[in-house]
This record gives C-alpha cells, sequence and structure tokens, in this order.
DNA sequence: ATGTGTTCCTGTCCGC
DNA sequence: TGCGGACAGGAACACA
C-alpha cells in the first residue's frame, strides 16, 4: 500500500490531468469499498472542475467547484490509473476495463482515470471543502512529517510515558501521518533505532536522529516517486525505484549496508506485521 | 486511556 | 499442475 510517498507520487501524476479539469462522467462499477461510496456519487461529481488536488497523509483530496472535496484513500492494493491523456512523452490508450476497476473519471479533454482496487481497503468519500479537515478520518491525524508541525519536541511529548514499541508508534496516524511498514522500517534503521524498544524509552538524543531520518527517508522517497512492490505503480504507469534503495525492508539474510557494518538483517513480527533491522547497527 | 488482536479482501509466492 | 498456507504498502474496531 502506498504510504506517503506513493500518495505524493500518484498526486504528482494525476495533477496535469485533474487540476482545473472538469470531471465529464463518472462510472461506478462497485460501491463497497472498505466503507460504502457516499450517496449519489457519480452526480455529485459529475459536472464538477477539480480546484485543487491536495494530499493529506496518505489521502488524496480533490477540492471541487461545488464546494465538496473528494476523499481518496487507497489502502493497501489502490491505483489510479490513468489513460486517454499524453503523458510525458507516451499516449496512453484506454486499456480494457479490470476486473478491480470500481470508479472511472472521464474527464473533459480526454483523460480518463479509473480507481482500480483489488482488496478493497480503500475508500472515497465526499465532505464540505470548508470542513473536510474535520471529517472523522483525518481529524485524529497527526502532523505531516514533512511540514513544520513535525519537529523533536512533538514526538518527544507523543513517545512520553508509552510502553508500547517505537515501530507501532511511529505507525500510529495520530503521532505522525503518513508513515507505513517500510518507511517506518527504514527510518528506524537509519536512526540506529530497535523497532521493538519501548517508544517512551527512546532517548532525546535518539528522536533528535530519529526525526531528519524520517523526513530524509521520505524525501527521498519521493525524488524516487515512491517504492514499486508487487503491483503499486504510478499514475502514468511508470514504476518508481526508492526500492532499490531499501536498506532493511524485505531484506532478511542480508548484509547490512551501513558503512563497515558487519551485521545481516533479521526480520520480527510486531502487531502481526513484519519489522526488518539490522542487530548491530539498532541495538 | 492504553495496548493488543482481529478483521476486511484478493493476489502471489513458496514448499510439498 | 494443484493445493494449502503465509504474507502483502492500512487502519477501524472490539476487547482486555
Amino acid at each position: 500500500m502506498p504510504e506517503l510517498p506513493e500518495v505524493e507520487t500518484v498526486r504528482r501524476g494525476l495533477l496535469p490531468v485533474m487540476e482545473g479539469r472538469r470531471i465529464g462522467a463518472v462510472r461506478v462499477n462497485r460501491p463497497d469499498l472498505r466503507f460504502a461510496l457516499p450517496e449519489r456519487l457519480a452526480e455529485r461529481l459529475t459536472g464538477a472542475t477539480v480546484n485543487a488536488l491536495r494530499r493529506r497523509s496518505k489521502y488524496l483530496l480533490a477540492d471541487l467547484s461545488t464546494d465538496e472535496t473528494l476523499m481518496i484513500h487507497l489502502g493497501m492494493s489502490g491505483r489510479m490509473l490513468v489513460s486517454g491523456a499524453l503523458i510525458g512523452q507516451f499516449h496512453h490508450d484506454h486499456p480494457a476495463p479490470g476486473r478491480h476497476d470500481h470508479v472511472v473519471l472521464d474527464m473533459d479533454g480526454g483523460a480518463r482515470i479509473t480507481y482500480n482496487d483489488a482488496r478493497r481497503f480503500g475508500m472515497m468519500d465526499l465532505a464540505p471543502t470548508a470542513s473536510v479537515e474535520r471529517h472523522p478520518l483525518l481529524a485524529g491525524l497527526g502532523p505531516e512529517p514533512l511540514g513544520n508541525g513535525f519537529h523533536e519536541g512533538h514526538l518527544a511529548a507523543r513517545f512520553m510515558g508509552r510502553a508500547t514499541s517505537v515501530k507501532a508508534a511511529l505507525l500510529d496516524q495520530r503521532n505522525v501521518a503518513g508513515l507505513g511498514n517500510i518507511y517506518v522500517c527504514e527510518a528506524l534503521h537509519r536512526a540506529g533505532i530497535h523497532p521493538a524498544r519501548a517508544a517512551g524509552a527512546v532517548r532525546a538524543g535518539e528522536i533528535a536522529l530519529l526525526v531528519p531520518a524520517i523526513r530524509a527517508t521520505l524525501e527521498e522517497a519521493i525524488a524516487a516517486g515512491g517504492s514499486s512492490l508487487r503491483d503499486y505503480r504510478r499514475a502514468d504507469g511508470e514504476l518508481g525505484y526508492f526500492q532499490h534503495a531499501f536498506r532493511v525492508y524485505g531484506r532478511e539474510g542480508e548484509s547490512c549496508l551501513a558503512p563497515g557494518c558487519a551485521g545481516r538483517i533479521e526480520r520480527i513480527a510486531q502487531g502481526g506485521r513484519s519489522s526488518w533491522f539490522c542487530p548491530q547497527c539498532q541495538p
């Protein structure tokens, strides 16, 4: 599933075909995503112009000329596919309809945006633009990790007294919004912190390393167009390439890439999810 | 309040 | 080639 860098990459890919464009036609193939699609979704979207396409955490937010905002979350397997438009130097013809194409937006000008999600853990909703930040799914989100609200003092306060693991604390979107399994593992390695340490036991000096480690990991991933594992694609169909820069994720048994480190990457399960780390770098 | 486990759903991969 | 089980980028929810 797309984490923050993948969602940001999708947003950038959608910008040229969505922002400032009018939605000409909408087809809903199945409304039962993670939550039921909002009432009369197709009617409420048709004819609206997308004034802006933003991102909050892992949500895409399309502000419409109708004063509503379309919220989109890609869950684990959601994709936004663009066809019928000149993207970069290639023209993408409309592909044959896919088994999991749930919502299709035909934009004025010929571009088609297809929301495809095999597992249907993704969601869409509509909310008034003026109050979308107070939507129940957005209201409790922590600060953007690349924004000014995310800093050592914030994380220290959120971690203080917490017995839960630092891995779980970073996955908790209330503490910081947009991280997922890949980038938490990668950032903890860069900061030299074992994922099973109690959040409350992470020292101030370590938090001072962790904050920039999170930022750098996300910035580098965005610059690489995200990570392409299994079926994740950018909106333009191209693959991101940050997966080649993973230092620990999915590298069980392989050598640690830190300079001069002879460690081998290990994998443990935390809360039913895998964590990878180097026992030498992350004691 | 906090921490943990379960659940949603489909696809892929690996070992037998 | 088939089959069963593990696992997958998320996060809401139920329960101790």
